[in-house]
RNA sequence: GGCUCCGUAGUUCAACUGGAUAGAAUAGCAGAUUUCGGCUCUGCUGGUUGGGGGUUCGAAUCCCUCCGGAGUCACCA
């Protein structure tokens, strides 16, 4: 690439001109404002050529058109060296990048290492919601972006399927549900389930009114109300293993299984392996015992046992209760081992809220720790909570917002925007269907991945699926309007080596050069983000020359079929991008 | 209260990790079509990057301080 033979031309140049060495050199983009492709910054060697900025950059600009044939000319605006790169170069790169399949992907080599990508991880005793949903496109994303650098990349996930939560749900069907299913109500799995969750609040709450007007204080009637000491006793005949509570326990977490399966393969999701909190929620306790021989741990005179984290900056945390039992992170910790066990990852990043980190800094710790060398490359891929225009999300104020019916609010929006639109003209309604759900989940998608996983976003309905601006229908349009291109032309371009290409065409070019070192570091980051904006700069690009320049129209044979070659690749990159993102581009739309 | 994170056009987001005159979208205003999908494109308006100090050639970015917001500080998960 032209920035490593530059960087090489540098560092001679600056040996020749300046007797001057291991310097660090940087280059940038050149700015849309002046003329060039490629700056060097000079400020850093002013020291060793001991004159000013624009003198030193004039002399390094000189010596760079002398001896690289591909500089063809230079500026200097204050201490910025800008590069112009013969067009030539560019034509050229881009019939080699034509001529690549899966351009920007890295085939996964039998000996790359393996990423775990741990995501979505719900409790089964409700529906999945908004939250979950960023949740679960960051994660498979993430997954996928990684996988597209080339590297092996399992997806797992772990269903936290047991506990007070799910006993919850059970104890209100048992109490209200006079043997209700799926089947009999036809309600989604994890609806009905979730439906009795809700019941059991209600009537939760109910209770301890009562027991607070009979003069009970507020912290004993949350302890002693009936209906919560019914769902204590059924989790602890859950762990005596009680036949026919199990039988209820399984029954009603499958219910929630086919539920889920449903909105994750509407949502386009997918796992290599689910792990069960019921088959993990006992390890870890071995590895207390290692770390109680090695030092790392300590038991108070009640039996519980710690570890001092104080050195590091965070305080004491509780690693097994005085009754021997396990808490959350004995488990993360057992339940870590046990992943390096199955997979012998190299790196794994979990995809959880950012109110847990805290928990993930010292779990990450707590294995360095112990000695797992891989703990170092653990990665809590940290997320923001997302708004509405409404406000925040309450449970108690039911402002939940169901991520199926969302789903579906998505796909109805999509529907009668393109409707009114009406260019769907001869076209069956199964493809019409198919369409309205690729352009109403990618709205939701696009929108939900291009803002910085890290930061709190705000998630709005209608802007998101509005068909201008930076959203995903928009990117989709693009991509379908190219398409329509390529059908007229009705056969694959050939692209010469010695056509004119414009400005607009070199820029163009530019940006697709981008597109693998945009993969690596959205990679490297944990950031479906900048595949996002990527896209989306690329499609603006494109636009603006679509708009005044004829692709298919005039004499050139050549040129035309340059500019086909040109959109054609465009709509390639569009499509494994928005692919990284999950999103499906249409032909047609 | 301790610790962590955040604060950028009216609004929603960027800014190549310390580089040039802080960019897009949207909203508002003004324009463009004998052309391949106008669901498009081109302009204009809009900023003391929460305030103040510091570090240096150079700060939205790093340090300090104040203001405002969020999260977290369970023998819960």
């Amino acid at each position: 690439m032209i920035e490593q033979l530059l960087h090489t031309a540098v560092e001679k140049a600056l040996q020749f001109l300046y007797l001057a060495e291991g310097q660090s050199i940087q280059f940038q983009k050149t700015r849309k404002d002046f003329d060039g492709d490629i700056t060097l910054v000079v400020f850093p060697f002013l020291r060793a050529s001991k004159k000013g900025p624009e003198q030193t950059a004039n002399e390094l600009g000189q010596y760079l058109q002398e001896k690289v044939a591909e500089v063809c000319c230079y500026n200097v605006v204050k201490g910025f060296l800008n590069l112009s790169i013969d067009k030539n170069y560019w034509l050229s790169q881009f019939i080699t990048l034509y001529k690549a399949e899966n351009y920007g992907i890295v085939k996964v080599s039998e000996d790359a290492s393996t990423y775990l990508v741990e995501y979505s991880s719900p409790n089964t005793n409700k529906p999945l919601h908004l939250g979950h949903i960023r949740n679960n496109l960051l994660g498979y994303s993430v997954a996928e972006i990684i996988k597209a650098s080339g590297k092996n990349v399992k997806k797992v996930q772990i269903i936290n399927d047991r506990g007070i939560h799910i006993c919850k749900s059970m104890v209100a069907w048992q109490l209200f549900g006079q043997d209700e299913t799926p089947e009999s109500t036809g309600l989604k799995g994890d609806h009905l389930v979730g439906k009795y969750y809700v019941e059991f609040d209600k009537h939760y709450r109910a209770e301890q009114a009562d027991l607070i007007a009979q003069g009970v204080s507020e912290e004993e009637a949350a302890k002693q109300a009936p209906i919560f000491l019914k769902a204590k006793e059924i989790l602890r005949q859950w762990e005596a293993k009680d036949p026919s509570v199990y039988a209820l326990w399984e029954k009603m977490n499958n219910w929630v299984y086919d539920g889920f399966a449903v909105t994750y393969d509407r949502l386009g999701v997918d796992f290599d392996k689910n792990y069960y909190e019921s088959n993990t929620y006992l390890l870890g306790k071995e590895v207390v015992q290692e770390g109680l021989d090695k030092g790392t741990f300590y038991q108070k005179e009640d039996g519980s046992v710690w570890i001092d984290l104080t050195a590091d900056g965070l305080d004491e945390k509780l690693i097994l209760r005085s009754d021997g039992t396990a808490v959350y992170m004995t488990q993360d910790i057992g339940t870590a081992i046990q992943r390096h066990d199955d997979f012998g990852f190299s790196n794994m990043a979990y995809a959880v809220g950012n109110e847990q980190d805290y928990h993930f800094k010292v779990l990450f710790l707590i294995l360095d720790k112990l000695g797992y060398n891989w703990a170092k490359n653990c990665y809590h891929l940290s997320y923001g909570m997302v708004d509405l225009p409404s406000g925040k999300m309450k449970s108690r104020e039911g402002t939940v917002v169901d991520a199926d019916d969302l789903m579906q609010e998505m796909v109805d929006t999509a529907q009668s925007i393109a409707q009114e639109l009406g260019k769907l003209d001869g076209m069956s309604g199964e493809e019409a269907d198919a369409l309205y759900e690729q352009i109403g989940l990618g709205a939701l998608k696009y929108f939900m991945l291009k803002v910085d996983p890290k930061k709190r976003m705000m998630f709005d309905p209608e802007e998101s699926i509005d068909f201008n601006g930076n959203t995903g229908p928009f990117i989709q349009y693009t991509h379908a309007r190219i398409q329509s291109i390529l059908r007229k032309y009705g056969k694959q371009a050939v692209c010469a080596s010695d056509v004119e290409i414009l400005d607009k065409e070199q820029e163009i070019i530019k940006l697709l050069l981008e597109f693998p070192a945009t993969i690596q570091e959205a990679a490297d980051q944990y950031s479906p983000a900048l595949i996002a904006n990527y896209t989306y700069d690329l499609v603006k690009e494109y636009n603006g020359y679509y708009q005044n320049t004829p692709i298919l129209v005039g004499d050139n044979k050549e040129q035309i079929a340059f500019r086909v070659a040109l959109s054609d690749k465009v709509a390639q990159v569009i499509k494994t991008g928005m692919g990284l993102l999950g999103v499906a581009v249409p032909n047609r739309m």
